[in-house]
DNA sequence: AAACTATACGGACCGCTAGTCCGTTTGGCG
DNA sequence: CGCCAAACGGACTAGCGGTCCGTATAGTTT
């Protein structure tokens, strides 16, 4: 890859995650916009990402490393607790990405499950929850508790505080992986 | 309303849902092709249903009746059984309709929340979790359990044979609302 | 350093869509 | 029968994602 090629790639996305970031609505940023804001054509955008979703996607990869390098599996602690803090973790990472993960998950085909980073979490959940009570219905149990925090439902929701998503998340974990291990407090 | 508008309205609706039920992607029906199926100019179609949200949502509640009325609170029966039902019959509605309910459900704007069906169901679903379990996150909990048949994860999910969804909807709503009452055979 | 070529650039351009507008038609009432 | 509010239809517009190709440049070879 060349120099003003990498260049020009962090210039997009850091130009595309600007404009996500200010915007109330993922469609009121379009491809031109984020040329213009990148100094860059907008050839330059199709031809580094593909298309719409593959720019998107990019960017959320990028950002979601940080999360994904911090919660590794640790066999030691219970599940229970592990799988809360999962779900916490990505609620969070939900609100401070609002826009653009309504823009992964809601463009169209299927697509926030069209994803290398979903994939990523459904096995590690599906592998805390079969810890917790066995591998029955694991597999759907996990994309349940996915779906529990989908973007869309936290932007519905998006005036509860957070004490009320922590009751929520605790009761929803608590159900189904055992009240085990799940701190009634607040969090840390 | 005058005669020949609520012939063109059903007119309108009938052809919209031919032509979602016979395509594979929500988006291959444009409102040009429902114009022309239905016989009528694009005005009529605006006028009437205000942009294609409009339409969806129109569509959507006609096809929900049945399945609204078919389903009310029965204060004698468990609210688990009762759970499992409705959750199995939206599951069921979602694939009987699932190109108009990816429609309504990944239309931008957080939209499968805007909507008065949802609503419907969520409170209905929130009494009987409040009934099983006491009134804690009941709220939070029916979002889940409805985040659970969700319209894209049941397409990504579409190869699962039958049993496989009622074993995962079994253990969910077992977990969350208490076993009692559910039937762990083949629904009838 | 100069020549050379694969790689990348940019923005005019295309096809298509949701949504609008307004001149024309028509249902239904007095 | 005559009138007019209501409804119609389809040409039109704005704006989008995505393409294309003539131009520019990075990096290498001699």
């Amino acid at each position: 890859m060349r120099a003003d090629a990498l260049r020009n790639r962090e210039s997009v996305l850091a130009a595309a995650g600007r404009l996500f970031d200010a915007a109330a609505d993922p469609d009121q940023v379009s491809m031109d916009d984020i040329a213009t804001a990148a100094g860059v054509g907008k050839g330059t955008l199709f031809r580094r990402f593909g298309d719409r979703i593959g720019l998107i996607r990019a960017l959320y990869e990028q950002r979601g490393l940080r999360l994904q390098a911090a919660l590794a599996v640790s066999p030691n602690r219970p599940a229970a607790e592990q799988a809360v803090e999962l779900l916490r973790a990505m609620l969070r990472f939900k609100l401070d990405n609002r826009v653009l993960t309504l823009a992964l998950e809601s463009a169209g085909g299927g697509s926030p499950y069209r994803n290398e980073a979903y994939d990523h979490w459904h096995a590690l959940l599906a592998g805390l929850v079969a810890e917790a009570r066995g591998p029955q219905a694991a597999d759907y149990l996990a994309h349940a508790l996915l779906a529990a925090v989908r973007s869309d439902l936290v932007e519905h929701l998006r005036d509860w505080p957070e004490a009320r998503w922590h009751a929520g998340l605790n009761a929803l974990v608590g159900s189904v992986l055992g009240q085990s291990g799940l701190p009634t407090g607040p969090p840390r």
